[in-house]
DNA sequence: GCTAAGCATGTAAATGTTCACTTACAAATA
DNA sequence: TATTTGTAAGTGAACATTTACATGCTTAGC
């Protein structure tokens, strides 16, 4: 399952993101990212078997280090509300050091022919969630998040906040400062989910 | 302001929405277009400048769609809680039978490049907004609606969750019952924003 | 330690396809 | 007769991908 990446593709993904940034999802040619890359277009297929791997892997990438991100996140944190805290400013500061990310999540369109793209947009979707749940569940069980609702609906209405916060960043070309609303919005919902009781 | 539009102009749009739904974005081409309305390519061009303008009118008529179904949905309603089940309600209903609107709204990266494009699919979640906005101030200043954060947070939070359950529906290739799990997301968001006082 | 074969990685040029859009012309309508 | 609305056949640009060829590095055999 794992594939490991060569130096190459790696500087091919990372030249991508950067078209990405800059030119969005239609700027993402095989002509810009020879150029980008200084070297002729047929090059690129000396390390990719077409545009769509390259994508793949950019996203799969993307995948592997949103993993780690959540992992260190909440590593020495212990309550729920810390890890939920520390969860989203991790993954904010992350997006914005590396915006073509959210370019590349948040174009649902981006390629949506290819069947493998999508899939892997999901799985990007799907890490984020499995370090969320848990969290929320255990703030629950321990009856600091509210229970009147279920985890599944909880967490739908986190996941989307966040979705919409970095979508309204996307669209604003990141012009205003996604660290400060984010924590806003994590304050918000924190808010909003504690238990009342 | 106001563009009336052709018999003609709507007949493609609703062209045009057939083959979002089928063929997404990237299968909506002049060829395809010519094709779903028995006509030749070149004829097109007699009732639009060009295929941006084509999308744009798509989502134009598409807001103001979704303005005369909001002013409906509130409009025999008195209490925030029903004219905020009322609202979703209606909305979910209007997408389920239009689903080549979620397509379109959905996909942020429609033609990216045109900023006439962006801008109006702006423009329709500023509509939704605009209907939601006040239910919920009004929620709020009755007391119903929780003020322990902003309107304004309110909103994004009943917003991102909007979209998220969208956005999976569509991805999902509208394969589950929107309605069903619409009622459920409304019915979790309204327990969530209700006063717990 | 030299050399030659083999392989990895690059280039330049071309390929065929698809695309949005245009042009020259024709039929119907008013 | 003038305008509207259609057609058939292009046009050139952009695109992903391929092909034929070149260069340099590694390494096995002598």
């Amino acid at each position: 399952m794992e594939n490991a990446i060569t130096d190459r593709q790696l500087e091919i993904i990372e030249a991508a993101g950067k078209i990405l940034t800059t030119a969005g999802v239609s700027g993402l040619t095989t002509k810009n990212l020879a150029k980008e890359m200084n070297f002729s277009e047929g090059a690129i297929y000396r390390h990719f078997a077409g545009k769509e791997q390259i994508v793949v892997a950019l996203l799969e990438y993307l995948a592997e280090q949103i993993d780690e991100v959540n992992v260190q996140a909440v590593s020495h944190r212990d309550s729920p509300q810390d890890k939920f805290q520390s969860l989203f400013q991790a993954q904010i500061a992350f997006f914005k050091e590396n915006p073509h990310f959210v370019v590349a999540v948040f174009s649902a369109g981006l390629l949506e022919e290819s069947k493998q793209i999508n899939e892997t947009i999901y799985k990007i979707m799907q890490v984020m969630m499995k370090h969320l749940m848990p969290i929320i569940m255990a703030g629950q069980q321990q009856n600091v998040f509210t229970n009147k609702i279920t985890t599944e609906e909880l967490l739908n209405i986190v996941m989307g906040t966040f979705r919409l916060q970095m979508f309204k960043w996307r669209i604003s070309g990141f012009q205003f400062d996604i660290e400060r609303s984010g924590y806003n919005m994590i304050e918000s919902l924190l808010t909003l989910i504690k238990s009342s009781s």
